[in-house]
DNA sequence: ACCTGAACACCGTTCAAGT
DNA sequence: ACCTGAACACCGTTCAAGT
């Protein structure tokens, strides 16, 4: 016979060993899966135990609470959102072209991933107790602080404390995102291309 | 003896009939609440039919489903809103002055009724499913659109559609109430007093 | 016409017990 | 060390039965 704890199955498969091997890793797969398809209302803990295929028990093993999976979720969000802005950034030697396509890279990455997004800044998520996902949100908001630095330096816009040009931008662009993904613009009779408003908005308040 | 339907007791009172009388107007109460209490993640509708002394089946005589009833507070939250707003706009004879004053009115709105605020644009509510709400938040918008068509008049902004410049204004006011609500500027270091975050952000994007 | 009681199919969470 | 089974205290929702 060959050693007791053998070689895991993989998350999709049918588990032959009593341990799972990588729960951790499966549950968040499953978490992240989940919230894709049903949203953030359908999103259950017993759900995601059934997909990952153990018991409704089992992922409090890995994690404290509810709460904390949806955190690794955000987290997840927000490491995704950061490369999307990395490689827009990457993309444009152009600065004031290079502002202008991240606040709309970080738009259309939040319209398209709704539900990631209504995680990373919904009501479910309690911020204090997963300092990582306001880690993660710092390490994405940080690419916007730089841009804005290096147009300070070229002089495109005014020198100063960047928080300070971030603030505005930031709650524009978030503001658009919420209010788009929720169809709240198109409700009162805005139904100007996402994409345009974005960027004649990011004009006004840059440049 | 009197006649069989007494005098229902009030809504806070021992019911001593066996039909309560006003029990859709006891519920929205209730409701309005128990959300500025426990928020929205802690809204049950057993725990409202529970203040309201009824059944957990009592509600569904007067709300097809608990969404119906946070659509109920949500309206109400748009008609409050709508009040600021209206009272804003009457206090102040200037127009820039009727401008900036409308947005921080906005947000000081939304940042002290947190809960409520996140009822009107969460993801608990199903907009398709509740016009009333929708048209109680168009009400709301009115007042954004007829200040800024004074302001269109006067020449203090340029002429055009007034949706075009009140969905930048909008999508920033909502962005700047949702940010500081969820304590995410802070996170990052940005510690500037709303208020001023607002004036500051509008004047750059009005005129 | 309006409300109750009991029931159903779910939750999140805990904990002794299994491997 | 990690997972299961059963249990607890809740939910939202339905429906026959009461008044």
């Amino acid at each position: 016979m060959a050693r007791p704890r053998s070689i895991p199955a993989s998350a999709n498969s049918q588990r032959t060993t009593y341990h799972h091997g990588d729960l951790k890793r499966a549950l968040t797969g499953a978490a992240l899966q989940l919230v894709q398809e049903k949203g953030p209302k359908g999103f259950t803990l017993r759900e995601v135990a059934r997909r990952a295929g153990v018991s409704a028990a089992a992922p409090y093993r890995h994690f404290a609470d509810k709460a904390q999976l949806l955190a690794a979720v955000a987290t997840q969000g927000f490491v995704q959102l950061h490369e999307t802005l990395d490689a827009t950034v990457a993309a444009h030697s152009d600065l004031s072209e290079q502002a202008l396509a991240m606040g709309k890279a970080y738009v259309r990455w939040a319209v398209s991933h709704p539900d990631y997004y209504q995680v990373m800044f919904g009501t479910e998520l309690d911020k204090t107790e997963s300092p990582e996902v306001v880690l993660a949100g710092a390490r994405a908001f940080e690419d916007l602080l730089d841009t804005i630095k290096r147009c300070q330096e070229t002089g495109l816009i005014p020198a100063g404390d960047p928080r300070e040009t971030a603030g505005p931008i930031w709650s524009l662009l978030h503001g658009i995102s919420m209010l788009t993904i929720g169809s709240d613009l198109t409700h009162v009779g805005i139904r100007e291309d996402t994409e345009a408003l974005t960027e004649r908005s990011l004009r006004q308040l840059l440049f």
